[in-house]
DNA sequence: GCTCTATTTTTTGCATACAAAATTAATCTG
DNA sequence: CAGATTAATTTTGTATGCAAAAAATAGAGC
């Protein structure tokens, strides 16, 4: 039938990412790909925190059967987005201002020996691409574009991430990070703390051009400190106190 | 008053450790159970790195259906225990030396932290408690007992962690010290090297009780660079021949 | 004897089916 | 009508069955 086992076309679909968006699910790690759409989804809100993870409705909305889903479900479990209630399905991770402090922190280290590895081990050709970022970042943050500020800030970080050579570390800080993108409303930045945080990316600029590891690391933690206050302080006005418990159904 | 609905025996299993033995499956989070099961397994080096997790023959030792099984190779996976091939089921991960290398990276950076933390936030009773536990440790030094010693060792570390007040860190530090653990099972110290751990757990003892974040973060910093020096030398004498693929790569 | 190909066997991946539990609705009693 | 108990429905959890893919085996050609 087919010549041999290596010609055919391998089939690369690494992080969920496929290029083929035809309706039919290309018969490939289906779960896999559960588990991409569906982080998604939290990720960007379209399933609420503390929202249940209804089986039948997402298998008829994503076209799988429950058995993909369900390892999908358990995978982003292990990874913290979902919490998993014995007999009753999953919900939704949703974080306390505890929580929200606590992941803060941890990833203000994260970030903070990112930086400092980086500083050590950037490339020239990194450093240069990550100065581009940063002056693409400036023109977003001229224009009062919050969108696009927000994903090169994410891009900007990430190179550092990258920088610092390694994997485990990469790793570990896109899981701890996966649970803040959820609270990634794009609620306007206050203008001062903004313009304190283009500052302080300035800064990082410097340290990583200096190839200054103890600099880069007291940058990136007030960074994030910074960060933090911020969005705790969104938090705390956003939603005062009545954190609806079960929110109804998110679907179409 | 209490009636039907919740005066049944609740069936608690929140640490997977059950008391019933082998036949009748209890009915509690099965997927749980099985994770555990293999987790332990895998820690235990009892389906060694590199081994092909077959789900007809590991389904009937664990004495499950493969539903569940799946399920948790899946929650393993997302824990970086195992790997997952396209379409030929999951392996036990198999650590480089570039893999150690890099975990201990982080491990050392997350001990650091909790260091840190634990010095700015540690009770006098939690205090002692470490106190007692490093008095403990240096007897089975003075012994030789190296079991006992490594399991008082990683009581201290996971206290030093607890202290530090953040629920998110010590998730975290758990999940990148799992991977480690496959390697604890063969290991013997140096004699040397060993004395200089216990000097190293001695100015953690005093830093902690002096409350110095700073003395803390370097004493662990340290503390785990030489335990990754003690594992890599140890790994290289051991298996000349290191080979085979790695941590699931992060690639954007 | 070896390699390459074709066939068989095994194994993984997914969907469906069924049982237990939980949730909701309905009925009954005071 | 309130409250609770029971019945019905939904939902989760597990097992089984079937198709596709990979691995193993056998065979043909050199």
């Amino acid at each position: 039938m087919v010549n041999t086992k290596f010609d055919k076309p391998i089939f690369c679909i690494q992080n969920g990412i496929m290029t083929a968006e035809i309706i039919a699910i290309p018969r490939a790690a289906l779960h896999e790909q559960v588990a991409y759409r569906l982080r998604l989804m939290l990720v960007e809100n379209r399933i609420p925190p503390g929202a249940k993870l209804n089986e039948r409705e997402l298998s008829e909305v994503l076209n799988v059967s429950r058995t993909p889903l369900r390892e999908a479900i358990k995978m982003l479990a292990a990874e913290g987005l979902v919490e998993l209630l014995p007999n009753r399905g999953a919900i939704a991770v949703q974080l306390t201002e505890a929580d929200v402090l606590n992941t803060f922190e941890v990833m203000a280290g994260l970030e903070a020996q990112s930086g400092e590895l980086a500083a050590q081990r950037i490339t020239d050709v990194e450093l240069a691409e990550i100065k581009a970022v940063h002056y693409e970042m400036l023109a977003a943050f001229t224009r009062r574009d919050l969108p696009a500020y927000y994903r090169l800030n994410a891009a900007i970080h990430s190179a550092i991430n990258l920088a610092a050579k390694n994997p485990v570390l990469t790793l570990t800080y896109r899981q701890v990070n996966a649970r803040l993108q959820a609270l990634r409303f794009r609620s306007n930045q206050d203008g001062d703390k903004w313009k304190a945080a283009v500052k302080e990316h300035e800064q990082m600029i410097k340290a990583l051009s200096a190839r200054d590891a103890v600099a880069m690391r007291a940058v990136l933690m007030s960074h994030l400190i910074n960060k933090r206050d911020v969005v705790v302080e969104q938090l705390r006005s956003a939603a005062p106190t009545a954190i609806s418990k079960t929110i109804p159904n998110a679907s179409t």
